[in-house]
DNA sequence: ATTGAAACTTCGCAGTT
DNA sequence: AACTGCGAAGTTTCAAT
């Protein structure tokens, strides 16, 4: 599925804010609010949108801290990992998990109220996944940016 | 603001869902369609959801990688602190950054299309911010888990 | 791209706790 | 007093021309 300049521009924007009306976005976008109605439909249904979410404030809501996690795994068994992949998808506290290179082989966004939450929470993930061998705690003190958003180019044309 | 259990409820189903309509989060919030919207907006309104956004397939976009970017600063001058800050928070590259406990002060998730923009990227973050001291970087090689959602809890009676 | 129909949201009012 | 639920009016979206 080809992307072309007014697409992209879309993205942009619905990335920073999903409520925006076809309306507003016409403001915009140079594409009458039908148009824009029609490729959005089409960029949500094709997958390109994968979803729309609600950020809330983390202070608003009993003060849940983040912490990045740094995971090193045994490389040995891939049917451990595996199943580590889908514990990470299932627990609601992670809310991000990447697959990376160097030293860690994960790191990952956990979310939690306080550090015995947090605490508990790793613990469980050491007991009920074998191939964890160790992980490094980086508590966020601060938040400077918090987004989902990836910038599209909009090709200049 | 206090937030009752519907509040919570809301707050965990829009935070995976934003699309979701009042008539259809009636069906798991046992309570009025008109009831929910004016809940939903005084959450929007009152700056506990802080905004709505939508999350594209970065796969579709141009197959965007993720790096997480782990940064050390000089400490000795809060000034330029702030203006790094801001420096995050203005370049769109960069998704989302933690003020971290740790070896690191800074952890970042950038999203750049290729190792080259990256790259370029990331010399421009130094020579324009002074206080730079080193960053290690760990490429996304797989994206296991993608969200901002924070669990809230819903208070058992 | 325009139009008309359907769906969703907003607002005022009355009734409850 | 604050919040629910109902219904009318106003927006936004959808589909067909």
């Amino acid at each position: 599925m080809e992307l072309d300049h007014f697409d992209r521009q879309l993205l942009n924007l619905v990335q920073e804010d999903a409520s925006l009306t076809a309306d507003q976005l016409s403001d915009s976008v140079a594409l009458s609010v039908s148009a824009i109605q029609r490729r959005l439909k089409r960029l949500r249904a094709s997958g390109v949108i994968m979803r729309e979410t609600a950020m809330v404030d983390p202070k608003r809501i009993g003060g849940s801290t983040f912490y990045v996690v740094a995971l090193q795994v045994e490389r040995e068994r891939p049917e451990l990992l595996t199943q580590l992949r889908r514990w990470l998808t299932d627990e609601p506290h992670v809310q991000q998990a990447f697959y990376v290179t160097g030293e860690a082989d994960f790191v990952l966004i956990v979310t939690a109220p306080d550090t015995e939450t947090y605490d508990v929470l790793m613990t469980r993930m050491v007991s009920e996944n074998a191939n964890i061998r160790r992980f490094t705690t980086n508590v966020a003190l601060g938040l400077v940016k918090r987004g989902s958003a990836i910038p599209v180019p909009v090709e200049v044309s």
